[in-house]
DNA sequence: AAGTGGTCTAGACCACGCC
DNA sequence: GCGTGGTCTAGACCACTTC
């Protein structure tokens, strides 16, 4: 059998697949906890092959919406069927997702070219030029965490044209064909320069919370590369994942930091 | 060409290429910012086919490792020692995934009634019977991470029995039948008490990265709740995520009616 | 023993980036 | 045009779960 890629609108199969089985189970088909039928029987009732099954699957397994188990038939998951996305990447919607009303203060905006390790998270030659965005937020007037926000030129001429009262850049963006699809994320600690102790009000070398972001659109082109510093206190990642999925979400804390226990 | 499934310790292929290629990238064979060899020259390499050398970048993609995308040769991201939530890891399979060695050394092992809390964590009456193991984790024979992690009496038993020496309770638990498949996480800050100050051989109050950890098994009950405080500079946490293909990957013309089917 | 998902192969064509 | 990674196929065997 030969395959057919050059498909009108250039539909993936593996795409097609994993949306029809996606509406079916959001349809009810499947309830959950239902059993879907086995990888074979999918491959025949689709008329694609066992692997584009399993590509397809694996898609809605790290979607979270379906189990996977050697010996046993995959099981339908319920739960949220929300986009955790949005709220992980904007600060503005997480903010408003939790009741807290985000700020935002723009300190600066650089443009300068790119040092090596920038050029290449962002995957651009050294020297290359990038914008820089220096800004605090705020979570109902608070400081909370400091953010820089790198763009290649193309996408930071963009942000640079912002009226600097624009609380999501993010958003903003989307508006001007700019889109985020896949993020990766990378926390540990850092601490404070002198620009963070400014923004932040609080000592040099106070220990902060980092989150190092680095976000490409469809095609897999860098579009943003971030580290945002948060106070301690105010915030904890959580991580949810089930044998190999996982989805990203922020804990706001409010109150003090407690000690350990 | 035939594959020899039945390995003597059936070693999984992309997973010892996945870590081997880590390992080079590590040693800095392949800088941050280098291009990797194409698929083909590394399926030749390690004898093994080109699907399974995809299975393996895969796997470091979604480590944070390597790019990725169409036409352009994948390139090296630099970056510390992650750990990533691609897989349900233990600390044991994590660090051997990165070439350490890891180690571990048993401090003290409590059995004693729930605290509510973490009888609600456990999913447990306040007051049902737990194990507290305290342990202090390794890599390379240097201090890395205390880990607190309670058991419910049923999984504790079994953890209570096992010899003082061996490295990975979690692999020993599995082959006692206990599955882990789910976990959520909260990763934040903590500060060192004198437990982790005596173990970590740091000043007490040292800032610590905390990672609390809730396990559960395939039918969603509790199997481990655990804390653990990583020294500054010995670990970072990654996550990747992506939109779900099907909620903004198709976009509508305006005035059209919602997609129903 | 039967059936499931997990791994692996050896081919092929396609879309994309770069020269 | 050429090389890259992305998709796809049609087989095969293996490990695990369930009956």
């Amino acid at each position: 059998m030969r395959q057919e890629h050059g498909s009108p609108d250039s539909e993936l199969r593996y795409r097609r697949v994993a949306a029809e089985l996606r509406e079916a189970i959001i349809a009810g088909e499947y309830a959950t906890g239902a059993k879907l039928p086995p990888e074979g029987t999918l491959a025949e009732r689709y008329g694609v092959s066992r692997g584009t099954i399993r590509h397809a699957l694996a898609v809605l397994r790290s979607d979270g919406l379906v189990t996977s188990r050697r010996g046993t038939p995959r099981t339908v998951l319920g739960g949220p069927r929300a986009q955790s996305f949005s709220e992980l990447l904007s600060f503005t919607n997480w903010a408003r997702s939790i009741g807290e009303t985000p700020g935002g203060r723009l300190d600066r905006v650089v443009r300068r070219p790119a040092e090596p390790f920038e050029a290449g998270q962002l995957g651009l030659e050294p020297g290359a030029e990038v914008y820089l965005v220096l800004r605090l937020r705020t979570l109902s007037g608070e400081p909370v965490m400091v953010e820089r926000s790198l763009y290649p030129a193309r996408v930071g001429a963009l942000v640079a044209e912002l009226p600097p009262d624009v609380v999501s850049h993010t958003e903003a963006l989307v508006t001007h064909g700019v889109l985020f699809t896949d993020a990766d994320h990378t926390i540990d600690l850092a601490w404070a320069d002198s620009d963070d102790a400014r923004l932040l009000e609080c000592p040099p070398g106070q220990v902060l919370l980092r989150e190092r972001r680095r976000t490409t659109d469809p095609a897999g082109v860098p579009v943003e590369w971030s580290e945002d510093r948060y106070l301690p206190g105010t915030i904890a990642f959580t991580v949810h994942n089930s044998v190999a999925t996982s989805t990203l979400g922020r804990r706001h804390r409010p109150g003090t930091a407690t000690p350990g226990a």
